[in-house]
DNA sequence: CTGAAAGCGCTAACAA
DNA sequence: TTGTTAGCGCTTTCAG
């Protein structure tokens, strides 16, 4: 392969300097349309390519954002890259990821490499075992770079953040149920202490409270948040001699398990309400469909983009504080929750 | 926010030059162990952190590598995301993500923002528009660079490639379909023209071909790769006097919308067979459980990763050919093929 | 084992 | 409107 051209290839060619080819390619200030036309057509003679790693040294930006995940094997983050990647390309940005597979030590990690790769900015979700330890999010904010964090956020991380209501999410979710004429509704959740699940668990206690109902400790479980999860706790609660008739999954894949431990039963939904959360692709196509929350992950990527660019474009000195933004769920009522309201 | 601290500040502190602070932090030749000790923990005290660009700009190398694919939605790319992000990460690469859409203009634009973006190397899975046209994976290579297609391929590209053996992946789902005794097997799949989806089609004549069983043209349908295909094309087919017994979808979201039409006429697998390919997550869990050819994605993404890595370590001289890496396809035989065999 | 110095490709004052 | 000139932070010969 022939050397890269440069910049100052295409100077010697046309007899000027580099900063007037610099000038033109960026399109900057006042340059003579005749100057700028002939350096762009020399350019594309030689077949010259930016190198943006030389750019990003002098000029300090490298118009790469830094991404940071519990992984993309979550079809609801998978959707957050896509709509995140989608919207910032459009405006110069590219993406770079990294997985924390919900561990702290690799956030860190994480953190780091993006921070020595000179992104722009991070926009990120905590890891579930993220509980105290904050330090390595504190450090992006230490280095002046905009940090968004969106849905795992945190209480104590003074960053603007893009999440829903998930207390309004655990409640939408309960009052669907107690609408359709459930009355002894249970919670299989996750066991981690992060907070969108401690908000949707709060969100279900508002509306039973609500509705009169008593808390039962019985019918809130705490496990894996996955298929087996939801199987394991259904199997527990389907024993139960005050045995639920509605439940609801901390996901879609919680609720899942639990249609499969009815199944095994001779149980199909709306028979025993199930509902999850995340509006996972199957859910709308298996059958009975499944009743879910909507989490909007695909807006929430684009909100994300648009906060960061808002952060990025605003000049450094307008600190004011920045309000977090917060999507409604969405109630996907479908056939596992529809039973006939009693009359 | 403080200045960065520099290689300079910890030469400074310590009255050494740069050089020998560079060689310290990497760990380079023979550095006296006691000065190293010196340059680490200075470092550790100023709160240095390298930074990567002003190293890629001097040493050519970013330690970042460019994935190119249609869309981190498409499961299928989600995992191979998640699994050569978590691979390469372990030999300090990251990953810089571009998604095409499925459009050729975009795939084209991705490769001059990955170019650009000086990565190390590229690894892509072509869109469905992309047919004659692949000037642009050809300039990859042009740079000097290593490419690896997976998955999706093409026939002109002379480039190391991953995938599994989608002609045998056809001919399983079709044989699968003919031990259990089904006999009028349709296949709904894509009307673009990529290698993969012909040659699952090819596997899928040669499987009849073998049981003497002549190809209807009618049961051969070309729409759109989705649920809303797989729905339509079914619909169409029952209509047919000679309804097949038996439908493969081209994948996994095709099956769905087989299964959704079928239902419609109070038709449930495997009354009527149905299998898809990819193995989608949902797969296992819908009920009737959904019988599919697992693709390996994870090990497709780990595969992508290591040949990256092996050719990237090997001295650009010894440019030997380098043979397709071939997954072979794993058959899932479930609940909507389980019908009992004819004895 | 360490220092001196050049330079990676580009941007951005400051001049002219 | 264009040129001159420093760097950005680091690596990497070449000397010593």
């Amino acid at each position: 392969m022939a050397k890269k051209t440069t910049i100052y290839d295409i100077a010697k060619e046309l007899n000027i300097t580099v900063s007037t080819v610099s000038r033109a390619l960026n399109n900057i200030s006042t340059i003579s349309e005749s100057t700028r036309e002939a350096v762009l057509d020399m350019a594309k003679k030689l077949n010259y390519r930016p190198n943006k790693v030389a750019s990003s040294l002098t000029s300090g930006k490298t118009y790469i954002i830094g991404v940071l995940l519990p992984s993309a094997q979550i079809q609801f983050f998978a959707s957050v890259i896509h709509a995140l990647e989608k919207y910032l390309k459009s405006f110069g940005y590219s993406i770079l990821l990294y997985q924390t597979n919900e561990s702290l030590e690799s956030e860190k990690n994480g953190i780091s490499t993006l921070l020595e790769a000179q992104v722009d900015g991070i926009i990120a979700s905590l890891s579930l075992e993220t509980e105290q330890d904050i330090s390595h999010f504190e450090k992006v904010k230490e280095e002046g770079k905009p940090l968004i964090i969106f849905d795992r956020t945190h209480d104590d991380l003074q960053s603007p953040t893009v999440k829903i209501n998930d207390e309004q999410a655990g409640y939408l979710a309960t009052k669907h149920l107690l609408d359709k004429g459930y009355q002894r509704i249970a919670y299989i959740t996750t066991k981690h202490k992060i907070k969108i699940f401690r908000e949707r668990f709060e969100g279900y206690q508002r509306a039973l409270q609500e509705a009169g109902i008593a808390l039962k400790p019985s019918y809130a479980l705490f496990g894996e948040l996955n298929v087996e999860g939801g199987y394991e706790g259904a199997k527990q609660l389907l024993k139960l001699k005050d045995a639920p008739d509605a439940i609801i999954g901390g996901d879609d894949y919680v609720a899942l398990g639990i249609i499969k431990a009815l199944h095994e039963k001779g149980i199909t939904p709306p028979a025993v309400g199930v509902i999850g959360f995340a509006n996972q692709n199957f859910s709308e196509h298996i059958i009975p469909s499944l009743s879910t929350i909507d989490q909007q992950a695909l807006q929430m990527g684009k909100e994300c983009a648009k906060l960061f660019l808002k952060i990025i474009e605003r000049s450094p000195s307008a600190d004011k504080e920045i309000d977090p933004i917060i999507l409604d769920p969405l109630l996907l009522a479908r056939e596992s929750t529809n039973r006939k309201t009693r009359s």
